[in-house]
DNA sequence: TGATAAATTGACCACCTGGTCAATAGTGCT
DNA sequence: AGCACTATTGACCAGGTGGTCAATTTATCA
């Protein structure tokens, strides 16, 4: 018996980029509750038979989609940093951060609406993950630092860890919001 | 003609008490936009015409009721140091941030949400306020600090309230999460 | 070409949403 | 008691939701 996903896999690639595509708009622009598979499988050009005969459930295709792409690019973005100093090394972290969020605005939305976020399926599991990946990738940058005398040898690696990506998470959180700034309706 | 808020202000407190509570609750629980009006009139024990009596609308709702009280709340907990040394101070703003979400955790919960989520009405508007706010009071403890020798006068000052805000918040942030953690479903 | 199998469709389902408003219940005054 | 006025109700509305499945189109192969 062949399975779901192997059903998308097997479509057209035009056809499969304009579903990924349509899912990847449709969650960046709402919430994971308020996005609407309608929308998708309008957008996408395909009836909503076809797309639940594809993906079993809407939370099936946020993870498949959207949050496998968010994912495979962060890696991407994190392993690019050669050994340079520290202190380049963590410039060019910022800078892969920036043109990240430039490039790929709506997979940088998405990204932040679940980190930051509520309720999307799974979240806890993959912040988890995500986490534990900033932790190890800091972790070593931090580690070479210190063996290279650049750093203090005696500081918290735990600590300085926290710190560092606590920074750094805020830093493009507020550089992706000012790029983002929608107007929106007031009341008194 | 009077205005739709003193319609909910002239009702018995107890009445009061029981609408507030089941707004918190509800805004708690879910995002903006999944929160049910349905499940607040039935919490509270009235009818939705009424609601929507005393309230013309759900973001009306939501900025009158649950937003005006973690706001009351915040600014509270960030008047309440006094003229301590540096450190100590620093100490007590973290105490007073994990103390409020251990009193108050639907109100916490409903801050992050607002603070680190995507979609409540106004909240661009909201979250700017908080935001000064913010900036003012670490401005202000960052300033004493330097004037009475117990940090580097040379230090940026804005960066400094970024650096601390980032990390303060995060590590309130993450302390709420832990509390908070619920075990959720999981699919392969 | 005709028969069989696989892919695709969209009307339909039960359920939920924020919001309305005629009807009813309750209150205070003469 | 009768009247006027206000507070409260909940059935109802139009419009959405994720998901299903009989019916139809398209592809495959003899």
């Amino acid at each position: 018996m062949i399975s779901n996903t192997n059903k998308f896999k097997q479509l057209a690639e035009e056809k499969q980029y304009r579903i990924v595509n349509a899912c990847i708009s449709e969650f960046a622009e709402n919430d994971y509750e308020t996005a609407s598979m309608n929308t998708v499988v309008n957008q996408a050009g395909i009836s909503k038979g076809s797309l639940f005969n594809y993906f079993q459930s809407k939370s099936i295709l946020y993870y498949k989609l959207a949050l496998r792409e968010v994912k495979t690019y962060l890696r991407k973005v994190r392993d690019e940093t050669a050994q340079l100093p520290f202190n380049e090394r963590l410039s060019k972290i910022v800078d892969s951060g920036v043109q990240f969020i430039g490039e790929h605005p709506r997979l940088a939305r998405i990204y932040f609406r679940l980190v930051y976020s509520g309720d999307s399926p799974n979240r806890e599991k993959i912040v988890t993950e995500l986490q534990a990946m900033s932790e190890e990738y800091l972790g070593n940058i931090i580690q070479d630092a210190m063996d290279r005398n650049e750093l203090d040898p005696n500081l918290d690696k735990i600590q300085s860890v926290f710190f560092l990506d606590a920074v750094l998470n805020r830093f493009l959180k507020e550089y992706h919001e000012v790029m983002n700034q929608r107007s929106q309706d007031t009341f008194d």
